[in-house]
DNA sequence: ATCTTTTATCGTAAAGATACGATAAAGGAC
DNA sequence: GTCCTTTATCGTATCTTTACGATAAAAGAT
């Protein structure tokens, strides 16, 4: 039996669901909040900071830089990251834009009106 | 071997990740746009938008639920779902307050001044 | 050249996600 | 009551994710 027929949906939502999977581990949120602090690069100082061992940090790393939120630079015998802020903030927007329509039909939520749960 | 140590991260990021998992699927994203079309409550009209099984919508719209995006109440013999404006609100905010932490420092780009991709 | 440090990748094990068919459950129609 | 329709859940197969140790690769230090 097959598995992920993501082929057959609106490009946009295969684009969009691919950047919410980026952010969908708590590692991943903490890389990318931590970049921020540091704002300049950092390296092996995120391994310092996260509860993971050093080859589970590079392997989420290596997915943050597949979905475009970092990029990477290698700095001599380290590693060198930084937020790509140009893709974050595309990401911000698809998501707003995603928001924006669920929030547009803005009557009150017609389920529990009548009915159980 | 252990896997998924979600509970040594931070609660915030804990809770954003989940959020974001919920969005990780295109027909996840795929349904809540069409429960935001429709407004009203829809049910099995789900299944014939999307591209996958009556199980299989199932069991996406359970994790909506989980997520708490989605609302279900029985209306007879049907299913009936709502967006969960709510929720969506709540996570919206969540999302531009981690976008704004990850814009804040705005300098630019550091990585990609020396060294080699 | 050898050692050390740093990071990426490989191999691998286990948990989770994804998909579907089959079946159960619940209520309306008859 | 018996059917039919609709949805949820179970069972199961397969792919993906997550995690770690071990090892390779790359460059500076000695």
């Amino acid at each position: 039996m097959p598995v992920t027929k993501t082929e057959e949906f609106k490009s946009k939502e295969v684009r969009l669901s691919r950047l919410a999977k980026a952010l969908a581990h708590p590692a991943r949120v903490a890389i990318l909040r931590t970049l921020a602090k540091r704002n300049a690069c950092v390296c092996g100082e995120i391994v310092d900071v996260l509860p993971l061992a050093q080859a589970t940090v590079s392997q989420h790393l290596k997915e943050l830089k597949d979905a475009g939120l970092v990029t990477g630079t290698i700095e001599g015998p380290s590693s060198c990251y930084c937020l790509n802020k140009k893709a974050v903030s595309d990401l911000a927007s698809q998501l707003g834009e995603l928001f924006d329509e669920l929030m547009s039909g803005c009557e009150e939520n017609s389920c529990s009106a009548k009915g159980r749960q």
